[in-house]
DNA sequence: CCTACCGATCGGTAGG
DNA sequence: CCTACCGATCGGTAGG
């Protein structure tokens, strides 16, 4: 049903997770597997592979859950709800590959540490300019767009390190409450 | 004027925060230093030790300001300024330290890997009884406190991976934007 | 603070 | 997917 090598992903996911990609080693994945170290190389072809298809993979749900929510028509506060909303959702359907993403990013090697640095940029910026549009047309009164963007996105993120499947909160009440501070925090 | 100690420290903090601690090696760090690998164990016991240090120290300073913040008479509200503004001093004026408390913590081993975890969620749960009494007291209006502590809790310690000494915004206004964020987003 | 060195472990390859 | 193995590097110690 699921084959070798997205099995290998998914268990070196979670130990990278745990662990830390740096101190996670070829030798506990393979113990996690049951299979010895060299074999693991039949599917793969380095240690750093895998986490760049974590880091790219998830950097392209945020991209793709940010431009669906952008892309309909309607007020700017709607836009933000359901940006919000696509956040939270990839969060929360790929927990341990969030988390590696957001902590795990950095022991990329060039070129692809510069490629996910620009990729955080661009949207961190996708943010900042649906807070200036929502400023533009008069329904957010914000003194410093750029932390706010920030503000937000940590808070989002955050989730990916206290978010429980079997918890209290809902994904579609966390979008709410998550929604409702910021927008109180920044509704003019 | 700063003895080699707290100079190895220092320069093992700036290590840490850019290479993380499990890629950083002791050779390197020795390298930075202009000395050899092993002439590092003269002045301390081993890696892990360097980053208990930053761990705890920081831990301290956290909980030193919210003290300070909160035992002061006065409106919750006040204290919550006061709590944010504690937290963000500690973080502008560590920033290596603080990147490195943030991201490197899971490395520390037994016991010291749960007294740390066992002092986020202290530090936690004094926001959380922070917002709490504001609720009580008439002065705040929170749907989800245990939501809205972490969202302020991220957006704040999100702080140590974008603020620039030299960039735009001071401390001072950085603490004005959080509390006008967040006050507006949990008022009554 | 250095030289010399330890055992352990690392990511990865060759060849089947 | 395994056995056998590579060179490199790791954190740390002994002895000065």
């Amino acid at each position: 049903m699921i084959n070798r090598k997205e099995q290998i992903e998914q268990t070196a996911t979670n130990l990278f997770r745990t662990r830390g990609f740096a101190a996670t080693s070829m030798r506990e994945l393979a113990q996690s597997l049951g299979m010895e170290a060299a074999s693991i190389y039949a599917h793969i072809r380095s240690k750093e592979e895998i986490l760049q298809k974590i880091c790219f993979r998830l950097a392209d749900d945020f991209f793709a859950g940010f431009r669906e929510a952008v892309n309909q028509p309607g007020p700017v506060t709607e836009k933000l709800q359901a940006a919000i909303a696509a956040h939270v959702q990839v969060i929360t359907e790929n927990l341990a590959a969030a988390t590696v993403f957001q902590t795990e990013w950095r022991h990329l090697s060039e070129p692809y540490l510069s490629q996910i640095i620009q990729l955080q940029e661009e949207y961190e910026v996708n943010f900042r300019e649906l807070l200036q549009a929502g400023q533009a047309s008069g329904e957010f009164d914000i003194a410093e767009t750029p932390l706010t963007a920030r503000a937000l996105l940590a808070s989002l993120n955050g989730l990916a390190q206290w978010y429980k499947p079997q918890g209290q909160l809902t994904p579609t009440e966390i979008v709410a409450s998550f929604s409702h501070l910021f927008l109180r925090g920044i509704a003019a």
